[in-house]
DNA sequence: CGAATTTGACCTGCGC
DNA sequence: GCGCAGGTCAAATTCG
């Protein structure tokens, strides 16, 4: 038996009201139930809790995988929102219909923010580097009223990928960084972070990459003028790591993570025999293997032992 | 040396 | 019309 405590952490924030999802326990238990088929089955209350409404899923589109019709969720992170600030975000969105251009007159700028279609999200400093997209920074402006820059970055995946994505750490509350997505990629995700250029990669302290490290405690030279912050070691807890790296696993990939999270219908279980057929334990190993070698625990100490 | 980041300049929208 | 604030560009710089 072996039991993985998902402590995912999200708030998203509507207009005018923040809403917080935290200390959700999202934990699937995995049952052997038969002799030659296991089962990775999920609680009834987090199959509810995961699932608040299509309307969700229609919000995170701009974030999906989207290719031959099937959706992935982002790696960053899993958001809960309200229905009412679902609505606000569809209303606006109706508002904003995107028109074509009519002729081949193209702005030199987009349009202004409020006008686009965008997602803010709050994370904690560790969920930054769990997205599986591949940024580029291309800008950095103070912002009023907080003493902290914004930072803007554009996808760099795709040439003409629209994407983008600001970071501004949050004046309230010490250690989170509030995202706002903007447009949508046009391109399908990359498979795998290791052939992304640039900045976001593995995270362990061994990793041979410290770029999104340095990256932040850049960040946070720039953005600490009162030398205050509660993030600077960019707190590599096995907690967050555990649910950050495991966020990144390759999924093999759309259908056992739908799966996982949907179920089947009747018993709401997913077969590991086809989870062992992608890279899911792969993915597990590798998690594992930078678990021990960075905190030094074994397999007693780790969430995912067999 | 190529790619990513930094940073000042520039552009646009919005409120007055 | 003017000024401010936010967003983007692009040359310079840094990094691997």
């Amino acid at each position: 038996m072996m039991i993985m405590d998902w402590g995912l952490q999200a708030v998203v924030i509507g207009s005018s009201s923040s809403y917080s999802a935290n200390n959700i326990d999202f934990s699937p238990k995995l049952d052997f139930q038969e002799s030659d088929h296991q089962y990775l089955s999920f609680s009834h209350e987090m199959k509810k809790e995961f699932f608040i409404s299509d309307e969700l899923e229609e919000l995170y589109k701009p974030f999906y995988h989207v290719d031959g019709g099937q959706n992935m969720l982002m790696g960053s992170s899993i958001s809960l929102i309200p229905k009412e600030i679902i609505k606000e975000e569809k209303r606006e969105e109706e508002q904003q219909q995107v028109v074509a251009p009519t002729s081949t007159y193209v702005p030199k700028y987009k349009k202004r923010k409020n006008e686009q279609k965008r997602v803010v999200l709050q994370l904690k400093a560790d969920d930054l580097s769990s997205d599986k997209w591949a940024w580029r920074k291309y800008g950095q402006k103070p912002i009023k009223g907080s003493p902290y820059p914004r930072s803007y970055y554009r996808c760099s995946s795709s040439k003409g990928c629209l994407a983008r994505k600001q970071v501004e750490q949050s004046c309230t509350e010490n250690g989170t960084f509030i995202v706002t997505y903007t447009a949508e990629h046009n391109h399908s995700q990359p498979t795998r972070r290791n052939s992304l250029a640039g900045t976001i990669k593995s995270k362990f302290p061994n990793s041979k990459n410290t770029n999104i490290k340095k990256n932040i405690v850049k960040d946070e030279k720039i953005s600490s003028p009162h030398g205050s912050t509660s993030n600077n070691n960019l707190g590599f807890s096995p907690e967050t790591l555990m649910i950050d790296e495991f966020q990144e696993i390759e999924m093999n990939d759309h259908e056992e993570i739908k799966n996982m999270f949907e179920g089947s219908d009747e018993n709401e279980c997913v077969s590991i025999q086809e989870m062992f057929d992608g890279d899911f334990f792969a993915g597990l190993e590798d998690i594992h293997d930078g678990f021990t070698s960075s905190f030094g625990c074994n397999n007693s100490t780790f969430p995912f032992s067999f």
